[in-house]
DNA sequence: TTAGTATAATTGATATGACCACTTTAAATA
DNA sequence: TATTTAAAGTGGTCATATCAATTATACTAA
C-alpha cells in the first residue's frame, strides 16, 4: 500500500530549509544580516517562538551567528562541520579540548611509562620506523598525514605498553581525534618553532623509551601534551564558564 | 579599559551546555527520555521557550532527537565510542584483570588528581555521602552491593574531577568491572584485614581529595589498586613488575 | 480472559503578548 | 566639533493559551 508518506515537515523544520537554502544559493552572503526578527516573523508568517527556535538549530549547525541588540548574520559556510556529533561537540566547547588533552596526558603517559619498561627490540624497531616516517613527513605542510603518521607513532608507544586494555583505549581515543589533531597541526604548519619543538619532543620521548626510562617517558609524554594545548591558536571563543543549578534533566 | 570579560551566558546556551555535558559524559542511558518540557521548566527554572530553543540546538546537533506527543529522547552519540570494543575484550576474556587494574591506575588516579584540585563542596558532599554508604555495607557479606556501593564512590570522585572525557571512560570502565570488583569482594569478604584495609584506603582517598592534595590522593588511588590486585587471592602469575611508588611523577 | 476500541491524560508544537538587556542611532549638550 | 545622553531598534527571556500527536487508561465485545 503506497501510503504517499506526507511529509508534514513542522513549521520549524521548513523555516531552517527556507533560510538553508537562501544562504546556500546564495541569497544571503556571508557577513550579511538577517532580516530583523519581528520582520521575518510577518514574512513568514510564523510566530516568533516558532522562528526562534529554528534560528538556534542555524546557529546550532554554524551558519549564522547572533549578537544581542546586533542582529543576526550569515556565517562563511566552509567552516569545519563534523559529520561526528561527538567530534562536533568537543571542537565547538574550548573545555572539552583541554579536558580532552587532559585524558590523553594520563593515558599516554601510562602508556609511556609501561613501554619503557616493557618494550621488546621488535617493539623498538617498529616505534623507530615510526618515529622515523613522521620526522619525514613533518612541517611538509600536509597536516592529514602528518596526524596520522603521529598516531602511527603514539599506537606504536602504545603497543609496547602490552597493556591490551590501555591499548585499545587509546586507539580508539586516537580515532576519533585525529581531526582534531589535523586542526592543531594545519593551524601550525608554519610556525616553525612549534614545529621543530613537537619534533624534538618525539625524539626524547622515544629516547627515554628505548633507554628504560619510564618515569622521564612519562614526564615527557605529559610536557608534550601541556605543550600541544598551550600552541593552540584559539580561535576559541567565550570560555563560558558553566554555571549553576541546572540538575536532574533526565527521566528516572 | 579593563576587559572585565563579560561572563553572561545566555541562558539557552547553558542549557545546552548542561545537557551536552551529560549526553557526552554518559549520565544517560542511550535512547533515554529526557524529563518532559513542562517538569524540566520546572528543574531548571527557565522559561519554556528558552528550554526549546536549547532543545532544538541539540536536535540540531544530532544529540537528541523529537517526536511530538511522544518525547525528547537522546541519542547515542557518544555511546561508547572510546570504549565498546574495550568493554567487548574484557567481557570475553577475564586474563586481563591485573592489566586492567594498571589502566585504572591511571584513570582513577587522574581523576583523583583533578577532584582534589577542582571538587566543589557539592561534590563533597556527595562524595563523603558514598563513602558513608559504602562503609556502612562493608563486610557485611553483600559482595554485590559492595561493589556498587564501591562504584558509587569511584564515579563520584570522577564526577568531581570535572572532565568530561575521562568521567565517561572511567563510567563505561567501571559497568563493566563491577563484576571484577564483585569477584574480589567474594574472595575476601571473610578476611578482616583486607577490608579494614579497604576501608582505610577508601577513607584516606577521601580524605586527601578534601583536602586539595592532588598529588596524595593520585598515589593513594594507585596504591588502593595495587593491594586490590595483590590481595587477589587467585593463580594468575605474580606481575611483580614494579608496583613502584609514583613519587614526583608530574611537575604541575 | 483477551483483543480491540474509545476516551482521557500526557507531551511536543505553535501562537501571542509583554518585558528585559544590549546595540545602534540620533538628538542634545558642552 | 566632539562628547554625552536619550530614544529607537533588536535579540533574549518569560508567561499563558491552544493545537496536534502520542501514550495510557478504561471500557466493551468476542
Amino acid at each position: 500500500m503506497s501510503i504517499s508518506r506526507i511529509h508534514t515537515l513542522n513549521v520549524t523544520d521548513a523555516i531552517v530549509k527556507k533560510i538553508e537554502s537562501m544562504i546556500v544559493d546564495g541569497t544571503y552572503i556571508p557577513g550579511q544580516a538577517l532580516l530583523p526578527e519581528r520582520q521575518l516573523v510577518k514574512e513568514l508568517k510564523v510566530s516568533r517562538a516558532s522562528l526562534r527556535t529554528a534560528l538556534s538549530a542555524l546557529k546550532a549547525n554554524g551558519l549564522i551567528r547572533s549578537r544581542q541588540g546586533g542582529g543576526h548574520y550569515v556565517c562563511d559556510v566552509a567552516k569545519n562541520t563534523f559529520t561526528d556529533p561527538l567530534l562536533n561537540l568537543i571542537n565547538r566547547n574550548i573545555d572539552f579540548k583541554f579536558q580532552v588533552i587532559e585524558l590523553r596526558q594520563s593515558l599516554e603517559g601510562t602508556a609511556a611509562f609501561y613501554a619503557a619498561q616493557r618494550a621488546t627490540e621488535q617493539d623498538k624497531i617498529t616505534i623507530q620506523a615510526r618515529l622515523e616516517d613522521l620526522q619525514k613527513i613533518a612541517g611538509k605542510n600536509s597536516p592529514k598525514e602528518e596526524a596520522e603518521a603521529d598516531l602511527e607513532l603514539h599506537l606504536a608507544i602504545a603497543n609496547a605498553a602490552h597493556n591490551t586494555p590501555l591499548t585499545l583505549l587509546i586507539r580508539n581515543v586516537y580515532t576519533v581525534l585525529i581531526k582534531l589533531i589535523e586542526e592543531h597541526l594545519s593551524q601550525n604548519q608554519h610556525d616553525e618553532t612549534i614545529n621543530n619543538q613537537l619534533q624534538i619532543q618525539h625524539s626524547e620521548l622515544v629516547e627515554a623509551i628505548f633507554l628504560g626510562d619510564g618515569v622521564r617517558a612519562r614526564q615527557i609524554a605529559y610536557d608534550h601534551l601541556s605543550y600541544v594545548r598551550d600552541s593552540f591558536g584559539d580561535s576559541c571563543f567565550t570560555d563560558n564558564q558553566n554555571s549553576e543549578p541546572l540538575e536532574n534533566l533526565f527521566d528516572q
